[in-house]
Formats: structure tokens, C-alpha cells, sequence
DNA sequence: CCGACTGTAGACCGATCGGTTTCCTGTTCG
DNA sequence: CGAACAGGAAACCGATCGGTCTACAGTCGG
């Protein structure tokens, strides 16, 4: 039996990811089989529903694209690129929430922006230890250069409307190389 | 004296961006100091006043970010970074307005979105000539991966609501440094 | 002075916005 | 059994949404 939160939740992170952070509360109640009055008991604000929904979506988010146990670290690397590249290929793709999210909002200190941030310093920190463990002599660096293509790839395939077809892990690659994480 | 036209579409470029697109017909419309008819006799509706705005916006964001005549192709790309970079540093800054737009409208068929589709092509067509010029052996691949490498540096700090402080130039240096690009 | 034209001001339309409140049904527990 | 409580349905609030339309002021060429 899943609660009112979980369903509202559920519900909000496929709506508002789907459709933007504009979707009204009523179309939002309605899909998640709440009533108005138990979400404003359950949440103080829209606002706090949307940061809410994107903290619940980030661990099946990071599910997807982290790698299992083992592999080299340059493997486990270009797993997240191959799972975001596999992501793309979906006709519902619009983006990496996280971002999509941040970017809509339009302000800093809405706490949303701040769940977004902390979920992708965490794959930023992914990145990093992997970097570690291979011994690059500059793994914060090179795993910040790696965040930044994971959100400039995911963009492209928002824009363009097509698949990355391999653009994201073949400029990781070309990182790594460069970094000599062989 | 600036038409009813210009008006409209600067005050839409500059809210689209600041506040996004859910802004109001009405608070556009007083904002350009005109009035809804006339700009529903100008544009057929909304949705073609955002691709409009975002046509005539994209000019002037080429111009801040292409380098002036002379140099050679490594500067020249590099120089759109730096461009970046500094952009990134105005508190006022939301990312690239062309893949604002099209995160935020999350319908590829979107008027909009073929102008931003359009417009972003444009700057990895930049990217390809000046790779070709200095004769790298793959200049689209390459084209298209510091075009990669843009994005997600202004995706990047939109989250993080903080300046990029070099890490696009030092990303796309290893991209150019990986393809002989020197 | 006259009509044609341009453009602003703003009322108006039905729908929807975020948010609050009332009412009522079902369940649970003492 | 009966009081307490959770939660859905929906009315309601003032404001705003995209879009249409009327009314009127200003500026033309004739």
C-alpha cells in the first residue's frame, strides 16, 4: 500500500520532469490520487514538492547510471556515459532533471536548486574517486571536466532531439586519455 | 524611435531568459509599453513571440562570443570560452538562453526549439571551420564535442550558481591538446 | 476637415494558477 | 459502539493565464 507522500512524490518527479515545474498543483493532485488539502498537509508548498520530488528521483537516477562492483576505474567511468548515452535514446528523454530542474527555476536559493547541486556533486564526487583510484595526478579537476561533459551531452540530446550516438563517451574518452587514465 | 516590434521582442528576450517563459502576456506587454492587441496583431501567438525573441537574441550572443578577426584557430576557440567564462561571472547569468529555452519548453516541435537548434549548430559550424583550418583530422568530431563541452559548462554553472572560473578553457584545452589542435 | 491607419488602454472571456476550507466517508482503535 | 482521525471531493479565494475585442487618441495624406 503506498502512502499519499509516495504516490505524490512519484507522481511530481514524472510530471514535473515530463512537463516542467509549471504544472499545476490541481493536474498534479489529480495524477497522484491525493486531494489538495492532504498535500498542503504533507507539504508547506509547491516549492518544497518540487525540491521534494527531485531528491526522491536522484537515487534511481544515480541507479541507472553508476556502475555495479567491480571494473577498472576508466571502465566504471564510461559506464555512466554509455547509461547516459542508452538514456538518450528513449523518446521521453528531456535531460538530466537535476539540470533541467535548476534551470527552469531561475533561482539560486530556491531549495530545489540545492538538491540539485548536492546530487550532482555526487556524481562529480563518483568521478573523483575513481580518478583517485587510478592515481591521475589531478582527479578533482579532471572529474569536474567529466561532470561538464555529462551535462553538455545531455543538453545536446535535448536540443537536437536525437540520441547522443556515442558523443558523450567518445569526449570522456578523449578526457581520460588526456588525463592518462588508461 | 524603436518600433512596437523591437520593443516586444527585447523585452521578451530579456524576461524569457530572467524569469522563463511562463512569464505572462500581460506583464510582457507592459513591459515593451505595448498593448495586447498590437502584439497579437504582430505575432500570431505567444509561442512565435518566444521563437522570435530567441532569433533575434542569438546575434548578439554570437557577437559576445565569437572572436574578432585574426588569430589562430586554437585562440580563436578559445577565445569563446573565456567569452563564456566572463559571462558566467554576471550575477544575472542562467545559462546559454538557447538551451534554457528548449529545456524549458520540453516540446521539440516548438517553434522555438528549431531556432535554438538552428543557432547552436551555428557554433559548432564555428568550431568545424577553425578545427579544419589547422588541419585536425576529425574536425566535426571535434567541433561537436567542445560544443559538448560548452553546454555543460554553463549547465554547470546554473546548478552551482557560481562563475565557471576557467574550467571550460581547461576542458576544451584538453580536447584541442587530444586532437592536435595546437 | 476628412477618412484611413497605427497603436494604447483596458474590459472581457473561460480556464487555470497556488492555496485554503468545508464537508463527508471510511477506517481504526479504545 | 463511538470518538478520533485520515484523507478524498470539491467549493471557494483572489490572481493570473493566453487570447479577443471595443473604444479612443494621435498622425497621416488628401
Amino acid at each position: 500500500m503506498t502512502t499519499p507522500r509516495d504516490r505524490l512524490l512519484d507522481a511530481a518527479g514524472e510530471l514535473f520532469y515530463r512537463e516542467g515545474v509549471g504544472v499545476g498543483v490541481d493536474a498534479l493532485c489529480k495524477a497522484a490520487g491525493v486531494s489538495k488539502r492532504s498535500m498542503y498537509l504533507l507539504f508547506d508548498s509547491k516549492d518544497e514538492l518540487i525540491a521534494a520530488s527531485l531528491d526522491r528521483r536522484a537515487p534511481d537516477y544515480d541507479a541507472v547510471l553508476l556502475p555495479p562492483d567491480g571494473g577498472t576505474p576508466r571502465e566504471r567511468v564510461l559506464h555512466v556515459f554509455r547509461a547516459q548515452d542508452d538514456l538518450t535514446r528513449r523518446p521521453t528523454y528531456r535531460g538530466c532533471p537535476l539540470v533541467a530542474t535548476a534551470t527552469e527555476l531561475k533561482d539560486a536559493t530556491h531549495p530545489a536548486n540545492a538538491v540539485a547541486r548536492r546530487h550532482k556533486q555526487a556524481l562529480t564526487d563518483f568521478f573523483a574517486a575513481e580518478a583517485r583510484a587510478a592515481g591521475v595526478a589531478d582527479p578533482d579537476t579532471l572529474a569536474a571536466q567529466l561532470t561538464v561533459v555529462f551535462d553538455g551531452a545531455s543538453a545536446r540530446a535535448v536540443v537536437r532531439a536525437e540520441p547522443l550516438s556515442g558523443l558523450g563517451v567518445a569526449t570522456a574518452t578523449a578526457l581520460l586519455d588526456a588525463a592518462g587514465l588508461t
